[in-house]
DNA sequence: TATGAATGCAACCAGGAGGTTGCACATGTC
DNA sequence: GACATGTGCAACCTCCTGGTTGCATTCATA
């Protein structure tokens, strides 16, 4: 029963296990809006694997591109980030239900 | 520069970002700790299969075995959870701090 | 102790991820 | 228009991921 929203975080958390992925948010976030090209000069791989990785980072919804002059600039779109934050914390909440169940269990025991 | 804690990150995300093994963490979370082969009936895939992806959990210190008798259990160790809700954090708050900047830059100039 | 359930280990496979190179196309600037 | 810079597309390569099957091993228990 994987639901969409499921499937979300599976793909936004995928977009997110990589590290050349991570360094180009972390450099999105700090620097504000970068073309692919900005961003592939420091970076240790080439423009075209940037490329690659901003088009699976806006897969996810994570990034969002838009034209200024013959420029793309990809920006940060961190409201995204709350599909990962959503799971996780749901997961943390039936934890600690069954957490809770266990130690009713024992105490009723 | 990628830091300790942001191969730590992508290494949390690596394993959050498969369908599967958010199933895993998912029915975790709901039943408490389970064993590789009751996690495998119920799922559409081999107990060898469930147990690679326990071993990718555990590497990345989402989950924790734990013996008892002559099974195995899986428990979930949500405190790991935190490792990528603080990437997430710091991200979006260096972008905020990002617009920021461009607003101030605006009204400057 | 025999036995059946659970785990562990290894080989194997198809497909996709991450990366590269090379070249064509678009577009601001002189 | 010429030129340089940035983007887009495609082929190609290697390695890892997710999955399978088969068999060996551990170990509670009847």
């Amino acid at each position: 029963m994987s639901s969409a929203r499921e499937r979300a975080a599976a793909e936004v958390f995928f977009a997110l296990g990589d590290g050349t992925r991570l360094a180009v948010l972390k450099r999105l976030g700090a620097s504000g809006a970068l073309s692919a090209t900005s961003l592939s000069d420091g970076a240790k791989v080439t423009r075209q694997a940037i490329v690659k990785h901003l088009q699976v980072l806006e897969g996810a919804g994570l990034v969002a591109p838009q034209k200024r002059g013959r420029e793309v600039l990809y920006a940060l779109q961190p409201e995204r980030f709350d599909t990962a934050r959503e799971f996780l914390d749901s997961v943390s909440a039936s934890w600690d239900r069954a957490l809770d169940r266990l130690r009713n269990l024992v105490e009723e025991g």
